[in-house]
DNA sequence: GATTATGTGGAGTAGGTATCTCCCCTTACT
DNA sequence: AGTAAGGGGAGATACCTACTCCACATAATC
């Protein structure tokens, strides 16, 4: 719960309305950067939280500051999912729950698409935690292997490229059918399957005509 | 064949010099759309073409002028595909050989992956090839299912999901094995079958952790 | 070869966006 | 009440992009 760089921050403790506003911008920039990704500006942001631009930067003096502060506990939450997926007993279920987990907290924060997909932003405690994350994720995939549920040519890397695909079902389909990424990650997971059955029910119906030209209408490449 | 508006263009031929520019301008415009997609600069296609700015926008007003003459004949490529493809006999064999080629196109051409998937540009005669083409997927998806091949809840819609994919995991890896989308195509395509064998065997290798580390470093969401 | 219509180059304009600073004013703490 | 800390937001700075303008160059024509 460390809020300060420094490995021994004396701190003298921010002023009560300081605090509060502090809050409030990690809220906000929650918010923003959420829904519209790390484009977002720290203007947004502070507008948004109805603050004025100054007393962001007062508290966070750079965006990569911000987004560290504000995406460190995010990612920690994938990567306890990792964990507790490890635990289960079948170990296929195991990794196709995970990858449903994650895929929803994808879906939900387009910031975090853009966090853990991206060098971009994030240097300090947010690689840290994609660091923790990479062994999780090998042994994941390698125990849904050794069970014979998930087809054995797949890689860890793999993963990446699987959520970067649902990000992307998600990013052009998002305003026009929030949850439609369910029905191409239900594919995706289809084919990753060593011994297939018959194909699983969709958990989703398809995009109508309209709304997939409604789709490409709102998308920006 | 016609090389401008307007119905009976009366059109004086250009001038020797202006008509070499003219194609010199199209042949740069699909190379430096191709590879840096639809947000290049008309500025950046006349200085690759070894022009100045001037030629370019005596030429084409705009750049949808320029986006128009230059994409309309890729995308006949696309529709011309689709439409030998129902030619074929075995409708799942045509129906993935149609995949693969169309997403070969667009694994090869950023520009037109942006004109096939937004509506932001190509509103004439790039947005009627569109349009011829979506009846002709659409027959080639139902001949899929009705012979068994295809599994039946697939929607024509789902397609363009399909290239979406395809086309995130080229931008995303294109810098560091520019085929490996191939390996995730053939692994959504063994999601799409109604009566799925054995895992197909995926025609590239995985990413290593440096290689995924370095798409990351130069994707830029 | 001279004349003229046509074409060319690229600095420059207009208009946008983003990050971050500065300084006057307000508020909390003692 | 006095003082140190915080807040607001216009504006400085530094980009970027689409597009124009016109002095100069070249091709076509006579």
């Amino acid at each position: 719960m460390a809020r300060d760089a420094g490995p021994a921050a004396p701190a003298r403790p921010l002023r009560r309305d300081a605090e509060l506003n502090r809050r409030r911008i990690l809220a906000s920039a929650r918010e923003v950067f959420g829904q519209r990704g790390l484009e977002a500006t720290l203007d947004d942001i502070a507008h948004h939280a109805g603050l004025g631009v100054g007393t962001v930067y007062r508290r966070f003096p750079s965006k990569e500051h911000l987004v560290e502060a504000m995406f460190a506990e995010r990612m920690e939450e994938v990567g306890d999912l990792a964990e507790q997926a490890l635990k289960a007993e079948d170990a296929w279920q195991a990794f196709v729950d995970f990858t449903w987990k994650a895929a929803e907290l994808h879906s939900s924060d387009r910031g975090l698409r853009e966090i853990m997909l991206s060098n971009k932003f994030g240097h300090n405690h947010v690689a840290e935690e994609k660091a923790r994350m990479v062994p999780l994720v090998t042994r994941l995939v390698e125990r849904a292997q050794a069970a014979g549920g998930l087809r054995p040519d797949f890689a860890p890397s793999d993963m990446a490229l699987l959520h970067m695909m649902v990000g992307s079902v998600v990013e052009f389909t998002c305003a026009v059918d929030p949850d439609l990424w369910r029905r191409s990650l239900a594919m995706l997971l289809d084919g990753l399957r060593a011994e297939p059955g018959k194909p699983s029910k969709l958990p989703h119906p398809p995009l109508d005509e309209d709304e997939i030209e409604a789709a490409m209408s709102c998308w920006r490449p």
